[in-house]
DNA sequence: AAGTGGTCTAGACCACTCT
DNA sequence: GAGTGGTCTAGACCACTTG
């Protein structure tokens, strides 16, 4: 039974507006991360489209890492970047495939300087949550981390004790925030250590270091987070494929 | 007319084993790198399947970066990498977009090195061209290169002026050796300059660099060249699109 | 105007997953 | 067995490029 209808805008094809059309309901909430949409023969005749351009359309959402297909289950709403994303960059001795421990060294809140305030697309003085955080495997530190995150949004991290919390931050701006980081944009960069850092990290004033700046995106396309992740450059490791 | 016919794998598909079977007559020489293949619908009649599974072999081969859809012209195949791919990895202060100069500061012919030979699938001892390239921008020194070639196929640059080389290496690797780089594996790491690298890049002794060490491969998947390339880890700067 | 790739349809059948 | 996504077909029409 058709119950909605698109109508592509001049030079856009029809699967592409569908896709727009499904990505504004799954924004919406109409589907929660993790969830199934509905099924391609349902959709299809909801709109009152062939199979095969609602099957693009679904494609083209799987391409942009906004849902996932499965066969013979369904397609899901993805469920966000899990794992830990940033040790893509990073090879520290034998603990490949560990994710380090995590401590929260400083919370606090303020107006967002004028940078943090442009990267997560805020006002100026707009009040952010400033977390500075290290990450270590075994005895060893590993990462300085100072991550900024938009205030009425992740309230819920801004009490409590941080003792409690995971080693892995994304999951947990899930379940407490209802964030769901869909997207990030790392750039990598190289600096050398200012003398607190290098004395936070275990190495002498002025080590190269590898300078990860991320910015996190939820579903919507919203920047949630800004990042600035900071490690031994001699342990920095990426493998780029060029085409 | 149906001239030929591709049986797929168990468990393989149809347009999956059509895209190997064109790949195979690419790789072939069949239609070389600039040049269009035979029309979708030609195709799809040789093979005697539908238009549509046709499309979506030749659809895969665009995605693996084998050839080319050009909307009303045809399919062609990929003249491979072009442009200055190294730089994507640095940001050398106001020369954005230029290509650096090159010159050669060494050339000659060895026996290949055990990794050497090992990165370009040789067996050891097989005879390589190695070069010493510098790359600079103006008058300051940016990057540099040795660079490892497998001999009987790069037999025409071991002769002659290099004084006389182009700028960009793969375009000559094309013209003068038939060479087409189709793909890249560039694996990125920090380390200190030694005194005479840094001595040619005009940096103090220890300086910290960074290094790309690059396989280059060409349209049957061949590796064709080992590169190391090294330049001031401060103008080192990438973006990477986490999803 | 002719030839190319891009979109869309309508339907059949297959492969996988769960109950 | 019922429901899901994946493959394949056959054909119509559209949009772009070139002579």
């Amino acid at each position: 039974m058709q119950i909605a209808t698109v109508t592509p805008l001049p030079g856009q094809s029809r699967y592409a507006a569908l896709a727009d059309a499904l990505r504004a309901r799954i924004v919406a909430g109409e589907w929660p991360p993790g969830s199934a949409l509905a099924a391609e023969q349902s959709l299809a005749a909801d709109y009152g489209v062939a199979l095969g351009t609602m099957r693009r359309a679904l494609d083209l959402l799987a391409e942009l890492g906004l849902v996932e297909r499965v066969h013979g289950r369904g397609t899901f709403v993805r469920l966000g970047l899990g794992g830990a994303p940033m040790l893509r960059f990073f090879r520290f001795g034998h603990h490949d495939g560990e994710v380090p421990a995590s401590r929260i060294l400083a919370r606090d809140t303020r107006a967002a300087p004028e940078p943090v305030a442009r990267a997560l697309g805020l006002g100026p003085g707009e009040p952010v949550l400033r977390l500075e955080r290290l990450r270590s495997l075994g005895a060893q530190p590993v990462l300085l981390e100072e991550i900024w995150l938009p205030l009425p949004l992740f309230a819920a991290l801004a009490e409590g004790d941080p003792a409690g919390w995971d080693d892995l931050l994304y999951p947990m701006f899930a379940q407490r925030c209802g964030v769901h980081v869909a997207r990030a944009i790392d750039e990598i960069g190289f600096c050398a250590a200012a003398a607190a850092q290098a004395a936070v990290l275990g190495l002498p004033a002025g080590h190269p270091c590898a300078r990860v700046q991320r910015r996190a995106f939820d579903l919507g396309g919203r920047c949630v987070e800004s990042r600035r992740s900071l490690g031994d450059a001699h342990a920095f490791h990426y493998t780029v494929a060029i085409t």
